[in-house]
DNA sequence: TAAATATATCGATAAATTTAAATAAATCAA
DNA sequence: TTGATTTATTTAAATTTATCGATATATTTA
């Protein structure tokens, strides 16, 4: 998978905000399982549509990949995307 | 070298640019050698103070080492903070 | 069906970023 | 030394992004 680079400057953008680092993070502890939108919430200290708006950009990127489960929403980081993210930096170093 | 969630904010947000990517790719295409400023803004049809502003923002995240050539500045990759950063990403895929 | 819950969307405002003109500082060349 | 060249800094306007309250949508439970 190669991203071009509009596709590496919107991850670029998702990934320069502590909030959403702090999600991406979240999204990883569960090793390979679902985070749930809800857990999100409960950790860090913002507005429920603030949040949401964070948790869109990082999906828009395909950082994350969701899923729906009833009335909530579950999470994990999109392991192919961060791959061919560090593709392209690797690229960078010659 | 590892870094804290503040660098990685930081270094995020400095490739979040698509100006700023063709910088580093400027930077890339020198293999190892350094790229004379100068030749960036031959490249970019922006203002020379925006130009400025941007590699600095690029040298601030210590994705670019500047160093000074008689008037002229020169720049390259910092291979060892791509690699740090290269590694907080992959440390996220669990 | 109605109430409760979880998430998303919209609208307004605040905060940060991008951009460029003007200017400064440093260096080179005549 | 003087004038030209290269890069950095300052300032201000325009644009983008972040934030929250209110509301909408979908789902579960009583």
């Amino acid at each position: 998978m190669i991203l071009d680079h509009k596709k590496v400057e919107r991850i670029s953008k998702a990934l320069g905000d502590p909030y959403r680092l702090k999600i991406m993070e979240m999204a990883k502890n569960q090793d390979g399982e679902w985070v749930q939108c809800a857990c999100i919430g409960s950790t860090i200290e913002l507005a429920q549509s603030t949040i949401s708006h964070h948790i869109s950009q990082l999906v828009d990127a395909e950082l994350l990949i969701t899923e729906k489960d009833g009335r909530n929403a579950k999470y994990k980081v999109n392991k192919e995307v961060v791959t061919a993210y560090v593709n392209f930096l690797n690229q960078l170093q010659g």
